[in-house]
DNA sequence: CGGGATCCGTTACGATACTG
DNA sequence: CAGTATCGTAACGGATCCCG
């Protein structure tokens, strides 16, 4: 009996993954449980998290699994390169899992991990609010029109 | 009787402050509650709360008011000109008060309004989830050392 | 002396084109 | 369809100067 469904592969290579900024400073103090340090991981994990596509991404993936392209089509602006890149990231850190199925045209979906949900649901508290405040947000914003 | 205490100063004369990115695209449809749409007003606020420093600065606020030089030697890494750039980005949203005191030497206050305390609960959710389950996180990952 | 506006180098980002 | 490579642009980060 042959295989009706191919294969699908986890994750890639696992080609190393570094975050943009963080030129790395002297005092290399690990405050674990401390945020504000600059060396904390915590600062790693959240730069991953609340960048600026990582965020749409992982309230995205809420609802369930998504091609490459959904997700490129759901979260408007995001270029392929930066939602690659992002779910990279999210990967790395055991959020999302990736699955590419070895068939042509090549199917990848992207699902949260259990450990994904669960900071997903944080994200999402932090938009919803956003969303539901939004009248009471910008008293006195200058409505950026002109430069 | 004169005043004892100078007349702090709110605010600045309201600069048009801009976020960086979002080019500006065509399709100007104004989805108010979704997130995913790219004009969307949600969007812009959640690329100040959740940038880089904002999410840092939001969280360090929630213990009470603070001066500038306070906020920039407690943020590990953060460069004096985003510090300023990004608590101009709240405060035009709403969510910071600045208060500057017109003595000498200058003496500049940073809080937050009832505003801005509202979702530095829901940031602090976030940070926090993620600094409890730090243990959880990065299953798998290259632990990047070198380059 | 504290804060932020300016100049300049570095780096990430966005768009396009190309590969599997 | 799902990415990677390359390049131009613009934001970021640091140092300095200026103002209060």
């Amino acid at each position: 009996m042959k295989k009706t469904a191919p294969a699908p592969v986890n994750s890639r290579n696992s080609t190393a993954l570094r975050t943009p900024a963080e030129p790395a400073t002297p005092t290399a103090l690990l405050l674990r449980g401390n945020l504000f340090a600059e060396k904390c991981p915590s600062r790693q994990i959240l730069t991953h998290v609340t960048s600026r596509w990582g965020v749409l991404i992982l309230v995205a993936l809420l609802d369930g699994t998504h091609r490459f392209s959904e997700l490129r089509r759901r979260i408007g602006g995001v270029s392929e390169r930066m939602l690659s890149q992002t779910l990279q990231w999210l990967e790395a850190d055991g959020f999302v899992t990736r699955t590419a199925y070895p068939v042509v045209p090549p199917r990848v979906e992207y699902s949260l991990t259990p450990l994904g949900r669960e900071v997903s649901e944080q994200v999402r508290q932090l938009t919803d609010w956003i969303e539901e405040n939004l009248g009471r947000i910008g008293a006195g914003q200058p409505a950026d029109g002109a430069e």
